[in-house]
DNA sequence: TCTGGGGTCCTAGGACCC
DNA sequence: TCTGGGGTCCTAGGACCC
């Protein structure tokens, strides 16, 4: 099963405006989540129904949706609330099987095979499922019932919202091959551009065309494209929690900069929340990258190698300082982002004698802030350079207000 | 007041080695 | 006697997902 949230940022906004006592359902108008369009955040990042009739879409710029409805409702999303709407979620699945993989804030695959012969109770606990959540939790999810996580996928994809579907193998024709080729899950912007080339218009017309042209115009992807539109995934549902792969932190300015002292300000604050997040997960950086985008929207990285793997903010700093400093080049600066990448964890490193001593005390530093930060919330120490760069980017909000 | 942020995975080219 | 072939590692950029 793929239980997916219908419209996750907004219902659970309108869930929590109902328990605060208001008395408009945002769910019923059209409205929007957003962020601050002050900042240069102004992107939509959930819609309602109806905001969906007017033909708004995730990920637009809020100033478009405005023009395409011009009475839209903006709001501004809680993330500590959506986090827990999605435990509470995550929770009651719990219930019928502990094999479940949290796909995203608002999705989960359910492994359910014991139920595989037994195709009437399963459907009927999808539909237990969704009638206990709405009743329950307040909010209405989509689940899709299949024979592996990518029809599962498709299905609850399917009409919207409060909807349980099935697409098993004998339906894949009648229900997934008539769909546009930009439904079909991995297939983007790019591709769909490609396909139509192609006179691809369809799934279906994926999945009927000669596969080994189709890996030979798109590489790896083709095969995906072309397996995933016959209905063929092996995949498993990942019910152990894995570690993760890289982990980032960018944000876009408020305003364009080109002051590369002020830009390394931000990168230090930047970098603190990437290596607190390392060393939270016992993990040590071996690929340090910094990215910008420029006022233009262009976007340049660089990374490098660690002769050592680190969670030392002090050490990814000075890297990361020399990244950009190469990157820089007087540019007027948009976006600016850290990543720690190829990850390892603490017995993966081998330990080097030297460096040692200066190791020991950085990481003293850095475990006694953690252990602030963990007790008192982030927010509770910062360096004097971060109370600058928070100062900087609420310039604007302060004027503002 | 135009265009977020956090991820995973893949590709292509160059350096370098035997 | 002008410049093979196979492999690994590193880097920059991009597609795609929610």
């Amino acid at each position: 099963m793929h239980v997916d949230v219908n419209n996750a940022f907004l219902s659970w906004t309108a869930v929590d405006k109902l328990n605060r006592g208001e008395e408009v359902d945002i769910r019923t108008i059209p409205a929007i989540i957003g962020g601050d369009e002050a900042s240069r955040h102004g992107v939509v990042l959930a819609k309602s129904m109806s905001a969906k009739q007017f033909g708004i879409k995730t990920g637009e710029p809020i100033y478009q949706a405005r023009k395409k409805c011009p009475q839209i409702q903006v709001f501004q999303g809680n993330y500590a609330s959506f986090q827990k709407h999605s435990k509470d979620l995550y929770m009651l699945l719990q219930e019928y099987t502990d094999r479940i993989e949290r796909f995203s804030i608002d999705e989960c695959f359910m492994d359910l095979t014991l139920f595989l012969r037994k195709d009437e109770k399963l459907i009927n606990k999808a539909y237990e499922i969704r009638k206990r959540v709405k009743e329950e939790l307040g909010f209405t999810v989509n689940i899709g019932v299949a024979n592996n996580k990518l029809l599962a996928k498709m299905a609850s994809d399917f009409e919207k919202p409060d909807k349980v579907h099935t697409l098993y193998k004998e339906e894949i024709e009648s229900k997934m091959w008539k769909l546009p080729a930009s439904e079909l899950f991995m297939v983007g912007r790019k591709s769909i551009g490609k396909l139509q080339n192609l006179g691809i218009k369809t799934i279906g017309d994926i999945a009927k065309f000669n596969k080994d042209l189709l890996i030979k115009k798109f590489g790896k992807h083709g095969k995906i494209m072309w397996e995933y539109a016959n209905g063929i995934d092996n995949s498993e549902v990942i019910y152990e929690e894995e570690t993760p792969k890289c982990i980032g932190n960018s944000i876009t300015l408020p305003e364009d900069i080109y002051n590369i002292s002020k830009l390394n300000e931000i990168l230090l604050a930047l970098t603190e929340q990437v290596a607190f997040r390392l060393r939270k997960h016992e993990l040590r950086a071996s690929v340090i990258n910094v990215q910008i985008r420029t006022k233009d929207f262009i976007n340049y990285s660089h990374q490098k190698k660690l002769d050592m793997p680190t969670n030392i903010t002090k050490e990814i700093y000075e890297v990361a300082k020399e990244l950009l400093q190469v990157l820089h080049k007087d540019r007027a600066v948009r976006l600016i982002g850290i990543r720690a990448d190829k990850l390892v964890s603490k017995d993966e490193v081998q330990l080097s004698l030297f460096g040692e001593k200066e190791n020991k005390k950085q990481e003293k530093i850095d475990k006694t802030i953690d252990e602030l930060k963990k007790k008192y919330g982030y927010e509770i120490i910062t360096r004097a350079g971060d109370m600058k760069v928070k100062n900087m980017l609420n310039i604007r909000k302060e004027k503002d207000e």
